[in-house]
RNA sequence: GCCCCCAUCGUCUAGUGGCCUAGGACACUUCCCUUUCACGGAGGCGACACGAGUUCGAAUCUCGUUGGGGGUACCA
């Protein structure tokens, strides 16, 4: 299909941060180029000068390179090249298959006010496309300035075929009439430039949103006028909200923007994994869902792509997060929580040795989701516990009430005792240690017996295993927060 | 309003005329494991939107209805 070989873009604006949808789009495109050995080119479509901003250059390509996906050419400007856009205007003006209109924003309205009372298509309705030199000139005395509107076919149907969702066609009529391709300043309009750059690319295949169906209907007109070779077109469905409605930078900037997921922690394995797997899975093998961009490219084929919208499910990705992290080593783990800069508790880790470290992160790994969750209190993956004593004056509930408990008191006092002529733990020592204290007390194991202890030494009845979290945080630690505790108890 | 797209469990999907009393995953839930939470293991709940037609036979093909989404700019 693609004997010349397989041309891909990905043209993202510059007026806001990197999108989900954005992301994903360029990850079908970094697919299918990998498969195919094709060229991706990345472009800035940055024509819209007032919204445009640098800032989110920076956190486009930030994005980008985060989530592993690179290009081959680029980053193109759009707005670099203006002199080229107006060319091909001034041709399409020479041929006569563009031409001036004088109306006023008035005037559009009034006709699309006509043209709704009446249960019509709205739009223009292409009154000034054969206008003589004279009105020409009358509109210009009157002070009118002209935008450029491209003459779209008269009643043809406008057809292709999707790669993703077969044979299309969408009627010339129903296009809303001849649209602006320059506008009144000289600026061009997307629908335009889109045309003059993928063709200047040379791209050969526009996958994109589902959102652009009709701009490829107005775009495929441009490309015959100019007689250059239409590119094929894949349509990918939309991410929606779980109320139904596409995912917006501006109403859902939380979970839109991939500059979000960098700054909480996720691992971008895991929003590629979800993001893929939103629309597509392995063919013939629907059991394989967790895998990476790499291994997905292999056997990756746009008409395997879903039609339909995908629901943004926020426990979805958290299941792909936990199963990417239980997949990465405690040393990668650490590495990049670190570079990350997700261990800046209020004592940091490095108090303990290397090796500590690792036994923490791997006794935490487990539930992870993101890197933020490592220094969130809040988060049953906190390392708070390693770091610091807990704040007695402020216990969960769940946690008061053990304390309240009458076994409370007797446990640490005894495990007070023991530990005064223990040895330096060990993981059998603490094992031990715990036997003892059984005896001691009299207690079974049980949660009259380990509750406390947990309670005095992170504050909380959760977490994760005691004798493993006992052992790292070692003899001192240990004998410090139980004497803690039982001061305050005695209080 | 008009145009276009889409339609299998709550969600993501497998399924391309008989292997379907519809399979998997997330979520929910029961039990087991476990000092707790989690992890893990074994179960459960739960869907072909509706109506016609084509066919010996339809989740799969056709048409209609309904529902959902997108588009409808001198934004991209």
């Amino acid at each position: 299909m693609f004997e010349s070989g397989l041309r891909l873009r990905i043209p993202p604006s510059p007026t806001g941060s990197l999108h989900l949808g954005t992301a994903r789009t360029a990850l079908y495109n970094w697919l299918l180029a990998k498969r195919f050995k094709g060229v991706f080119v990345f472009r800035l479509e940055d024509t819209d000068r007032e919204r445009s901003k640098s800032e989110f250059v920076t956190d486009i390509i930030e994005g980008f390179k985060w989530l592993g996906i690179d290009w081959n050419e680029g980053p193109l400007r759009q707005s670099e090249h203006k002199a080229r856009h107006q060319m091909v205007v001034n041709q399409l003006l020479d041929k006569s298959l563009a031409y001036e209109c004088f109306c006023s924003s008035e005037e559009l309205e009034q006709i699309r006010i006509a043209q709704r009372a009446l249960n019509k298509v709205e739009g223009y309705d292409n009154r000034h496309r054969n206008l003589t030199k004279e009105q020409k000139e009358a509109f210009r005395a009157e002070g009118r300035k002209p935008v450029i509107r491209f003459k779209l076919p008269n009643k043809a149907e406008i057809a292709w075929t999707d790669l993703v969702r077969g044979k299309m066609s969408v009627n010339a009529s129903d296009l809303g009439g001849d649209p602006v391709i320059a506008k009144e300043n000289g600026d061009v309009l997307y629908n335009f430039a889109v045309v003059v750059d993928d063709h200047d690319s040379a791209i050969n295949c526009v996958i994109r949103g589902e959102d652009h169906l009709h701009n490829t209907a107005k775009q495929i007109p441009i490309y015959e006028a100019m007689e250059w070779e239409i590119p094929k077109f894949a349509h990918v469905p939309l991410i929606l909200t779980a109320n139904r409605e596409k995912l917006s930078k501006r109403k859902h900037g939380d979970i839109a923007s991939i500059s979000n997921y960098i700054k909480a922690g996720y691992l971008p394995e895991a929003i590629n994994n979800y993001l893929i797997a939103m629309s597509w899975q392995f063919p013939s093998d629907n059991n394989k869902e967790v895998f990476t961009k790499e291994e997905a490219f292999k056997y990756f084929d746009l008409k395997d792509l879903s039609k339909s919208a995908a629901i943004y499910d926020p426990l979805k990705l958290n299941w792909f997060c936990k199963e990417h992290f239980q997949r990465l080593s405690a040393e990668e783990v650490l590495a990049r929580a670190k570079a990350g800069g997700f261990l800046e508790l209020s004592n940091n880790l490095e108090e303990y040795s290397k090796e500590e470290q690792l036994q923490i992160i791997s006794l935490m790994k487990d539930g992870l989701i993101k890197l933020s969750d490592l220094s969130n209190p809040a988060s049953a993956a906190s390392l708070l516990v390693f770091c610091q004593a807990p704040n007695l004056q402020d216990l969960n509930q769940e946690a008061k009430n053990c304390l309240q408990e009458p076994e409370a008191k007797l446990v640490l006092s005894e495990l007070n005792n023991l530990l005064e002529t223990s040895p330096d733990f060990s993981p059998e020592i603490v094992q031990k240690l715990l036997i003892n204290l059984a005896e001691k007390t009299g207690l079974k194991k049980g949660k009259k017996l380990f509750w406390p202890i947990r309670v005095a030494v992170s504050g909380n009845v959760h977490g994760a295993d005691l004798v493993s979290l006992l052992n790292i945080l070692n003899k001192n630690r240990l004998q410090e927060r139980v004497k803690a505790t039982l001061q305050y108890l005695e209080i």
